[in-house]
DNA sequence: ATTGATTTACATCTTTAGATTGAGAAAACA
DNA sequence: TGTTTTCTCAATCTAAAGATGTAAATCAAT
């Protein structure tokens, strides 16, 4: 066992109060932990967060009144030292990685055996992130299926490796909003030198103007930047 | 038809030689699986992935002659149905996250007793994605950490949120390369109103023109909207 | 030494984009 | 009910963008 400076306080928050009422009883008495307090309400939830910083929340996400993924969402941007554990009816992959991805340090599910809930609870208030291994597997199978297409895009035929290094530089400043002036500026060239340089990247690149010219410029990978377009 | 089962092979990829045979020993001598082959060259180990599409391939990422992750992709590329496990020096984050995104089943480190590895590549074979607890916690720490930024500025005044509904549907179209008439024909209205919406989503989001509202609706977050399948 | 690709530059022209003003109709709101 | 917001449309104007052709200087490679 580990053991702590003072007990750590857990909030509750589900809609359901005879599951509450479960859970605050399974921790009271298997546990060293403290309920800080349980609420039916996400809304109320936030507010007892607020105010008494507890070191865990445990959070269902399946409540009618509000999106428990919202709530977590704005938990998290209160910036208080608190961890989440998210105690859901669903293993669904897309909810797992919604979940951990705005900030859950851990994800069990209501059919679980209860130790299993309370080793997640162990381990996340040891510092850890805790997913049981089959919600580990889906979050990975998730998260590398969004990966894939993206993959498989850079595979086809690349049309930005046709540009020549100066007509990139140009495609980096368009990228950045600048208009034929500005580039001109920049690159302490004549802004009909730049026109040509964009007529000749919108020819490389079979676009028409330069919205999609940079569209395609952002969706193959220009600049080399993660962006997730998990949710498409 | 029954899938008749038999010993998975796998193939092992290390550039030093003297791990490379502790590791085939430690496989013959501990485990029920065969060694379909070892090399000490990347390259040379992808050919032999191509010849005989072993279950596993145990991949060192540490190697001077080619980079890892590199052979990852290459490997993962051509759609064998082989499962890589990594095997590194360092618990660096940002390098299980990458071999993690690349489509790696697992990641284990060569400090790790020889159980470890072992436990792995059972784990791996049997469909599920390993890592193990304290490079897990790693990787969810990135994880949340290259999500952190993005919740942080759409924290800060969102310019977004001041667009009506129908000034959304056409910011969707602009950021999808559509002119004026193109936007037109697809909301079935004028051109002149389409570009009175524009405008409007100019001085809204306080941008001149529309290569910069695009930009700013795609690093600001435009287009994920929140799916909630969530009902009791 | 010649070829080919790149970078630079200009002129001309057509099209599109963007700014501004005004205004009617419908829907939401108080 | 009146008021406000939103959505719609138009005219007009300026600025910017884009298409096309031509061409000179540079430089790497054959």
């Amino acid at each position: 066992m580990r053991e702590f400076k003072r007990k750590a306080r857990i909030l509750l928050i589900d809609d359901n109060a005879d599951h509450l009422r479960g859970i605050k009883e399974l921790i009271t008495l298997e546990t060293n932990y403290d309920i800080a307090g349980t609420t039916t309400s996400a809304n109320i939830g936030i507010n007892l967060a607020k105010k008494y910083h507890p070191e865990l929340i445990i959070m269902d996400v399946n409540m009618p009144e509000k999106d428990g993924l919202q709530a977590i969402q704005e938990i998290e941007k209160l910036n208080l030292d608190t961890k989440i554990l998210v105690l859901s009816g669903y293993d669904d992959a897309d909810l797992i990685f919604r979940a951990m991805k705005i900030g859950a340090k851990g994800y069990v599910l209501k059919t679980m055996a209860s130790a299993q809930l309370i080793y997640a609870i162990d381990e996340i208030l040891a510092g850890k992130v805790y997913l049981p291994s089959a919600l580990s597997s889906r979050f990975f199978d998730y998260f590398q299926r969004s990966f894939k297409e993206e993959a498989s895009a850079s595979t086809e035929e690349n049309l930005l490796t046709y540009l020549t290094s100066r007509e990139e530089e140009v495609l980096e400043l368009l990228t950045q909003g600048n208009n034929y002036k500005g580039i001109a500026g920049k690159l302490f060239i004549s802004e009909t030198t730049v026109k040509t340089h964009v007529n000749n990247i919108f020819q490389k690149l079979q676009v028409n103007d330069r919205t999609q010219a940079v569209l395609y410029a952002l969706n193959n990978g220009f600049g080399k930047r993660i962006r997730s377009k998990i949710s498409a």
